[in-house]
DNA sequence: CAACTCGATGTTGACGTCAACATCACTGTC
DNA sequence: GACAGTGATGTTGACGTCAACATCGAGTTG
């Protein structure tokens, strides 16, 4: 019932609550720090006064008096985005216990310019340290806007020369991908990557071909996808039509799903003549039809990771040295891989 | 290469700059928040030495000062739930635009005893207003514990006669995908629920009763699910073995894609044998096999308009009146449901 | 040219917290 | 019983910003 309106700035201070317990503010913050020293007459006394009045220490003066926050700031491009958000729920979750707590920082769009403003807004800003999320390349020129008490995390970027990064293991996911394909029996293996812009989908693309390569396999020409199943789904009419097309690695689920679709349009059975992998294992992968092969990420480790790394450097108050923690992907096999058609 | 360690509280402040630049804090004051009145040779001087100094405002000094922090609490459960961070991502660009910031309160698992204890812990932290964004039964307790200064702002929930509340039209779209199904021909619509703790399931589950209920159709007993995909699939098994069950409304989409996997493992095509409708429309339901008809939400509405509620209370210092906005949702007739067999 | 206006700039203090230091009342010692 | 020691509590000041008020000098007016 107290929702009333205009209640803003009476907020109870200590100041209040030492008069009302009439003790000194700096018994009071005693107290609400837990210090000892304190009688525990004074100590209950005060408590009761703290309660009574509904007294919450202020952050702002804390964090005045003290140079920090208790904050991490959290900078990305489209939360939506598969995997981003247990990404950052696990930042989150790791953050708060240890009494941290997360700031979104968004940027519009990940263009060079904007991700310079975000540095520089978020400067300003009320953070100890910020973790870079955002699937495209860093400008150079941002270390320049970047505050330099403020510490900084990459994750899923080109940074590792310059900050402590956090990835998950593209390589590796999509070398097992390929070599799972190629196992299987399949001359080659076609790719649907995701938009050019992304890191990620170009390290993908890097690595699918490198590993073609380096099993001595020709390197059919990659379909340029966005990430959505649309276009996977565009991707697949195209390649369907290719007699030589067995075995087709999606650079997310999303497209993959779009192919599965396509190639049962066009009468091309996965994975009895086709077979698909995707990439992410988002929720549901295992029920499409067919269930899809596809390279697991865990996204909820990369996100205690980073929490980790940027803590470790708030403790240490140093800056941990560039380069890259890898976090594990996994193949995880189920029904839209199969040899290919004798 | 300013990134080393140790560099805390080296921060620039105000009086640095004025001492550098030769004028009084004041001064500069006024030249960093834009205020008339200063010459245009000395703002000159004293941008030039911001610059050169790196100076910053330091937030936590202004949130004191002026007892607001431009910060936005969201107190949520999973992120990762479906819908959840695009309206997440579009609280925080329409906060951005108001020049606020977003700050993330966790709570592990949504019990009445944790959800009060994010709420007091988000009292000492430093936030202007919440959005409570937690799909379960706010406590009674909690109002309670709510600091009387910070305003508040319930997504999703049955909290409309204490607070402001925003919300997908859950009703409208139930009822409108039972609607199809019996237009279709269909004798009843099954169900297949989400789990029980769920405020929007067990919304959209009266809803569904009720719409059989008034359309003198009978109503056939819910099976539970619990959001999943694999709990769709075990769902779609039971009911591929009842003849009676022709058309079947998931209460959402991942439940959805596991019955249709279900009813094509059994022999039960979908359309052909059963309609399947899900709920949420999320991003590949219609890449499906077969492509989902589905309820849509607009998930970022809902953000959009919980930040602007939100917004405006700490605009006009007074709070909302308690209530709902409600947020249309709408039938996307795709191609799982078609008339029932004959 | 004294009285006055007005625009530019400076000074002071307060926001809430808490570290550092100061004080005060005991207790026990010789 | 004067004195040091100890533990509880109080006082002061500083963190960075900015509103309110003070000052100061140049221009205007009668």
């Amino acid at each position: 019932m107290e929702q009333k309106g205009g209640l803003r700035g009476k907020r109870t201070s200590i100041t209040d609550v030492a008069a009302a317990a009439g003790v000194s503010t700096q018994t009071v913050s005693r107290v609400a720090n837990g210090f000892t020293g304190v009688l525990p007459a004074t100590r209950e006394r005060v408590l009761g006064t703290m309660r009574a009045l509904g007294y919450r220490p202020n952050s702002a003066a804390r964090a005045l008096r003290h140079g920090q926050f208790k904050t991490i700031g959290v900078i990305l491009f489209r939360l939506s985005a598969t995997g981003k958000s247990e990404t950052v729920e696990a930042i989150t979750a790791q953050a708060a216990s240890e009494g941290y707590t997360i700031t979104l920082i968004p940027v519009d769009v990940p263009t060079q310019h904007n991700v310079l403003g975000a540095f520089s807004r978020m400067s300003e800003l009320a953070v100890d340290a910020v973790i870079v999320f955002i699937e495209s390349d860093l400008p150079d020129a941002s270390i320049v806007e970047l505050p330099p008490d403020v510490y900084v995390v990459v994750v899923d970027s080109d940074a590792g020369d310059r900050y402590r990064t956090i990835d998950s293991d593209q390589d590796g996911g999509t070398r097992s991908a390929v070599a799972h394909l190629l196992e299987l029996g399949h001359r080659t293996v076609w790719h649907v990557t995701g938009p050019e812009a992304s890191f990620a989908s170009r390290r993908r693309t890097r690595s699918w071909r490198l590993a073609l390569e380096s099993a001595g396999r020709p390197v059919p020409p990659p379909v340029t996808g966005d990430w959505s199943a649309a276009s996977g789904h565009a991707a697949g009419l195209v390649l369907a039509e290719n007699p030589d097309c067995t075995a087709v690695f999606a650079a997310n689920d999303q497209m993959a799903l779009g192919l599965l679709r396509a190639f049962q349009e066009r009468g091309r059975p996965v994975p009895g003549e086709i077979s698909v992998v995707g990439f992410d294992d988002i929720p549901g992968a295992a029920y499409f039809a067919p269930p899809l092969t596809t390279v697991r990420q865990d996204f909820a480790e990369v996100g205690r990771r980073s929490a980790r790394a940027v803590l470790r450097q708030i403790r240490a108050d140093a800056a941990a040295p560039p380069g890259t923690d890898i976090v594990p992907t996994r193949l995880v096999v189920r029904n839209s891989t199969a040899a290919p058609p004798a």
